[in-house]
DNA sequence: GGTAGTCTTTCCAGTAACTGGAAGGTCAAG
DNA sequence: CTTGACCTTCCAGTTACTGGAAAGACTACC
């Protein structure tokens, strides 16, 4: 498959995917015309790094997180304390989204919609909700 | 409060609070010696900033959060629309975060930690979780 | 009052992670 | 055999920081 499929399978732009091949997370086949030859694979790994990169992780992390994925010859220790102290890192992100959408939640219900501007939530949302 | 002080209350390191200054997210007071100062709604901000950055929104995304969060003289049909497009996305988020957490989670409860490097859940992840 | 150490300021340069555009080769349809 | 959509590389620009220099300010101790 090329890139164009890729990129729509994988929700990547083809020029992130290339770029993503530079920086050496990817190594797509060639065909015999020179262009790139995405596998099932390779666009999984697209599809994972669409992801995490959209929830807050670095490509040094996404990097990490894409050995665990794919190298099975690595040691199975090290591949848990990674995905440990991943885990950590993802059960924080989604309290904190739990929090933003409490609060958006409270903006939207609370506020009518009309030619009302008083949203008293918005007076309360700095105090609520610390955690950390 | 000066600069150290809120970059340790918010999270966010003093360069990026400055930066966030420079592009108009922020419009700390100023002491008489120069140096910012920042109020507590400042801090509140700077942490709601720090959190959503760490999730995944554009800057371009915050300011319009921060917007909601800030402007009560904004109309609050215009509110509405706005936290209720940020609300699917959050619950995207949520969603895509509990599937990586699955596949994680999988991968430290059935991968030994010992010197067995066979990892069957890294053969299933790509197929699994087919969303959007 | 001096001075060491830890702030803070601005400015400018560098990095990370893309993103756009030019110049040109490839391919499938008509 | 040309037209249009795709692909290639390369290079420049953007976004969102990040590091470091040079200099002013504050605290504390002698």
């Amino acid at each position: 498959m090329n890139i164009g499929n890729a990129s729509d399978k994988s929700g990547l732009p083809a020029k992130t995917i290339r770029y993503y091949e530079d920086i050496g997370l990817l190594k797509p086949d060639r065909a015999d015309n020179g262009y790139r030859d995405y596998s099932m694979s390779d666009v999984h790994k697209l599809r994972f790094l669409q992801r995490s990169r959209g929830l807050g992780f670095s490509v040094e992390e996404c990097r990490q997180l894409l050995a665990l994925y794919g190298d099975k010859s690595r040691a199975s220790a090290d591949v848990k304390s990674i995905a440990q102290s991943k885990l950590q890192e993802i059960e924080r992100k989604i309290i904190e989204l739990r929090e933003l959408q409490l609060t958006l939640k409270h903006l939207v219900t609370h506020c009518h919609g009309d030619q009302r501007p008083d949203c008293p939530i918005l007076e309360s949302i700095s105090g609520t909700a610390g955690s950390s």
